[in-house]
DNA sequence: ACACTTGTGATTGTTAACAATTATATGAAA
DNA sequence: TTTCATATAATTGTTAACAATCACAAGTGT
């Protein structure tokens, strides 16, 4: 289980309840596109394929939608979310803002452990660059990004980021990774690492914007070449 | 219903589902404090008290938890959310850094229509300063703000703060409010009111900054006067 | 007196049947 | 052919009963 999956609960598998569980597969499935976006999803649907009730299929329905995976209307049904450049630009504005601010707070408040931690994953991390480990070059940015989150200490903003926006996001930078080696976005990391442990929160934050702005470059380049064919299907 | 009341649905009142209007009773007796800090809140005595089943009373707190009103714990049960001076603090970093944003945003995209409704709303406020009508000084500072988070065109912005954070928020203004007038408050708006129809965005986010802050200043103080009593209950 | 086990009650989690609402298809009239 | 009304089917909303889990108290043994 990867860092930036466990959120706050610590729980044993056993205590998750049958709603928890059909959500972890069906965010997966959501956010790999293994789902058509905008494709509707019934709860009846989804009882019966994953052999439970309506019961907890609706309530897992009712948390993908505060997680943005799908949009429901009452009494109609949900469709699984659309990705557009619009939704990108604004979703990663205020993403931008979010994590700026986490940074700010980061250089102040990281503990010594945290710090640690933050270099032992970005040693993992070039070492995933040079042996082309594609899936966790991407855990170990969204890990990256987490952890700082969390240092940050604001548990608003920590829940505002992690349980509110990160799903989608997620969703975002899977289907519109370009493939190409993430070289200068892990020595960009490296330069924000520094910042925090110099408690240069400014420097900090200021990278971090430009980090994420690099990154919603790339993300809307890659999605404008795959938004006719998506927003094609009804 | 008032502005900051009606979110993005515009149902009409039989569309609303058993679970909505439960909520909607459930969050102001919570805000208002008629349901003491801390205490229990369980499904069973929900339903009852409001004649409806368990289901939509489940569905309520499930509501409730996401905006930060109640605290749930699995197969324990929910207790409604107490104020405390550090989670204030958080609160008002994070509403700080988000409605900042929302000015800058909002000095660009605000239509004139838009612009227009502000400048009624201001001076309704001094209207209402006047004849010290109490109840629409504090409706008409937050629906001040929310006029400006709409404006700036950024949904998840939007859903950001009026969905999540905004709840709790009013529980803070409300039994953290000072009682006096704020005459200051006020001015302020003006102020900013001027600076996002000048187009000038760094302006207005800094004094909404400062705006915000002064407001967890205040806040802060009375709630250190509260706070000893409400942590002595279980 | 203390630790451990066990049983009881309360609360949440789950299920399946029922009700209400909406979308879609069918058909009649202009 | 088009449009409106109606009926039908599909889906969500709601309910009450059942199962599982947890907290707490009583009791037992050392």
């Amino acid at each position: 289980m990867s860092l930036s999956q466990q959120t706050h609960q610590q729980q044993t598998e056993s205590h998750l309840t049958l709603a928890d569980k059909v959500l972890v597969q069906l965010q997966n499935s959501i956010i790999k596109g293994e789902i058509a976006a905008g494709s509707k999803i019934n709860e009846q649907a989804i009882a019966k394929q994953f052999g439970i009730s309506r019961g907890p299929a609706r309530e897992a329905l009712h948390t993908l939608e505060r997680q943005l995976l799908i949009i429901r209307a009452p009494h109609v049904g949900a469709r699984i979310a659309r990705l557009t450049v619009n939704e990108l630009n604004e979703l990663y504005a205020l993403r931008s803002t979010l994590e700026s601010m986490a940074c700010e707070l980061a250089a102040i408040h990281i503990s010594a452990q945290q710090l640690q931690q933050l270099a032992t994953l970005i040693q993992y991390q070039q070492h995933a660059l040079q042996n082309d480990d594609f899936d966790f070059q991407q855990q170990g940015d969204i890990d990256f990004h987490y952890q700082i989150i969390h240092a940050s200490g604001n548990q608003h903003l920590r829940r505002t980021l992690i349980d509110g926006l990160y799903h989608l996001l997620r969703m975002y930078r899977y289907q519109c990774s370009s493939g190409i080696k993430p070289t200068q976005a892990i020595a960009e990391h490296q330069q924000i690492y520094t910042a925090i442990a110099n408690a240069d929160g400014e420097l900090a934050g200021l990278l971090m914007r430009r980090h994420i702005e690099r990154g919603r470059q790339k993300a809307v380049l890659r999605l404008q070449q795959i938004e006719p064919f998506t927003s094609a299907q009804l």
